[in-house]
DNA sequence: GTAGAGCTTCTCCTACAGGAGAAGGTCAAG
DNA sequence: CTTGACCTTCTCCTGTAGGAGAAGCTCTAC
């Protein structure tokens, strides 16, 4: 199969296969005599698992690392299993931190409709961000 | 005030008030004879200014966008306001998106734990990521 | 025999918020 | 008078996941 068949089955860019490549994703094809890439069905798998791996978070440089213990020979499971438990972690601080930015956007909200502009001036920039709170 | 003090009162980079300056977050300073930036307390509160808006969510090209409605002699509190509402939907959105995340990489987990590193083949790199219910 | 689609490589560009280093001018103290 | 700290501008680099365009070769169909 040539670029352009793998990349209209899993609909992805023909430049994103070729990016991968780059990346150590996947390995160097087999190419034509007039050089175009070849690739058989285990491409259409590799690009499965990569989407896969994506859909759970994983960074293309992840990704790629797994699939370096594999070429090593080994079972990456163990490998999988540390990444996906830091990324959680990762997650769950990110959310958090997210609900947090959420509560302080809310009271600025509020604090804004209670503010009248004609109050706000130039020097300040605008009043809702002055936090009258610190010193 | 040269820029260094004004970076050790508010514990910045000099190269990040450089930086804010080129980005129209803050106005082309006086210079000294020499050519050395001349800094006031406006500077100071500028850049306090932008330190909450940040604190808040908003990116610089947002905060710069404030600035430039204040410069036009205008309050900028309801662009603010739309602006911080805008913000609030994006994170409301990014939260839910990382819960979503979060179960995902649960089930994943859980599944590694029941499954054996030695039933991993090369050919679907790791087995954990092998989505069985489709197709 | 030529048009159009597909392939190749090459390099640069995007957003984001700066960080890093080079090469050189300036200033105060020893 | 020279060392060290501070300032100036310039350009490139970071990570992330590709996107965009140029210039040129190849293949198929009409």
């Amino acid at each position: 199969m040539l670029i352009g068949q793998i990349a209209d089955e899993l609909d992805v860019p023909t430049r994103t296969i070729r990016f991968y490549e780059r990346k150590g994703l996947l390995p160097e094809p087999q190419r034509a005599t007039n050089g175009y890439r070849i690739y058989d069905d285990t491409t259409i798998a590799r690009l499965r698992f990569i989407r896969n791996a994506q859909a759970a978070g994983l960074t293309l440089a992840e990704i790629a690392s797994i699939i370096h213990v594999r070429n090593d020979g080994t079972a990456p499971c163990s490998h999988v299993d540390t990444l996906l438990q830091t990324k959680l972690g990762e997650i769950c601080e990110r959310r958090r931190q997210l609900t947090a930015l959420e509560s302080e956007l809310t009271q600025l909200l509020q604090r804004s409709s209670q503010l009248d502009p004609t109050d706000c001036t130039a020097g300040e920039i605008c009043h809702i961000f002055t936090n009258d709170d610190r010193s």
